[in-house]
DNA sequence: CATTGAATTTAGTTGCGGCTAATTTCTTTT
DNA sequence: AAAAGAAATTAGCCGCAACTAAATTCAATG
């Protein structure tokens, strides 16, 4: 029994909006940019494959069976991600678009020597964790960007990659896993974020920095 | 306007199918293992978009701009082919089955990073042409194995790909494109076929040999 | 506590690409 | 030339995954 695309779609999508457990009918049709009523029906379909929880009017979950699906599909996106920048030398944002379409198709077999010919990465060039083979997930505890109330010692861990033409932009000016930041001046009322990347000065938006986790080293010391 | 992957099914099949001008709904229905009015269906649908011209009753055929689309959907299937098999290293046959996904979500940038790594082969692993980016094809002339009369001096150009099964056991007895091939006995009443591959004997059904192209050298001498 | 409003679900439709059963058309045979 | 048989098409249906419009339910506010 294999899922469809549209199946598989729906479980990341939950994986990906479950922060508090829960996810709503209207913040997953929103994301998979569907009417309500789609989302409902699929929904059904999938707590009939016991895939998901559904407590009608309130919300849905994974079950342990969906969470690991997701994470199947999830490891699949970043594996070819990775691949696709480093063999094949896309550019991020092209990169994360090919992959949502690749990650449906991959069978055991290629992802098997995708990741034998990355070395086994633990990490997407984004700096987010590739799912193992048994569905486990590294937790990171970096903080995003936009909360960041001031410090001189950042390292950028990731950059959230739904967007397609954010991700280029961060690339362009330097915001890339690795990179070292200090905030000069936290957000304002203008809503920006006065930093430093690799030593040049930078005015930010406060709503992309939301999409940039930093690790904190002014904390750890 | 892009077009479903039914669609590049339909057209592809109608050109592999097309060896004699016109292609029957049967035919259609029988390569895509579908019923024949669903061949029919989708034929009505791809000459309303000026893809094929039908002649009801009598058969299909592919116009300029189908042909030139289904070039396309070949190009992307030979090319993912060779890909799998020379940098990931894949089986044949694996190959072959990977590439009938591939080729539907393969991006004109993936396309091209693969081309140049692979050094813009003219040939995938089974001896078959890889139809350039403009549409063009060479045109071989080899004979069938199946048809050769007898002779010695014989070199496999071609293996067809269109059955896994049979693409594995070729492999295994190393009748593959390059090897050198002697007919010892032509066929028999049993259907079979004595010959010699790199030195070694072995007994061929008449059925697989139709799969293998081969040149004769004996005649161009 | 009743009402209002937003979120959710139900009801009913659509397009796609399959299917079976029935009909039509062409060809071949008597 | 008529009849039989095979191929193709039409008619009518199904599952999937979307949609809009209408009902329902929950929560929040007066």
């Amino acid at each position: 029994m294999s899922l469809s695309e549209a199946n598989q779609d729906y479980l990341k999508a939950i994986y990906k909006l479950r922060a508090h457990g829960t996810v709503t009918t209207q913040a997953l049709a929103d994301r998979l940019k569907v009417a309500p009523p789609s989302a409902t029906a699929m929904i059904k379909k999938l707590a009939a494959l016991q895939l998901v929880t559904h407590t009608p009017y309130y919300g849905v979950q994974l079950t342990q069976t969906g969470e690991k699906i997701a994470l199947e599909i999830i490891r699949h996106h970043r594996l070819v991600e990775t691949y696709l920048t480093e063999v094949l030398g896309l550019g991020w944002d092209q990169a994360h678009i090919e992959a949502e379409r690749w990650e449906h198709i991959l069978s055991e077999e290629v992802e098997a020597r995708m990741d034998a010919a990355l070395g086994s990465p633990t990490r997407d060039p984004h700096g987010a964790a590739i799912p193992t083979l048994n569905g486990e997930i590294a937790v990171d505890d970096w903080t995003r960007l936009s909360e960041v109330s001031g410090g001189e010692n950042l390292i950028v861990r990731r950059v959230s990659d739904e967007n397609a033409e954010l991700l280029g932009h961060l690339r362009e000016i330097g915001l890339v896993p690795g990179a070292h930041v200090a905030v000069q001046r936290a957000v304002g009322a203008e809503g920006t974020l006065h930093l430093e990347i690799e030593g040049q000065a930078h005015v930010f938006g406060i709503a992309p920095a939301r999409f940039v986790y930093v690790e904190t080293l002014d904390e750890t010391l």
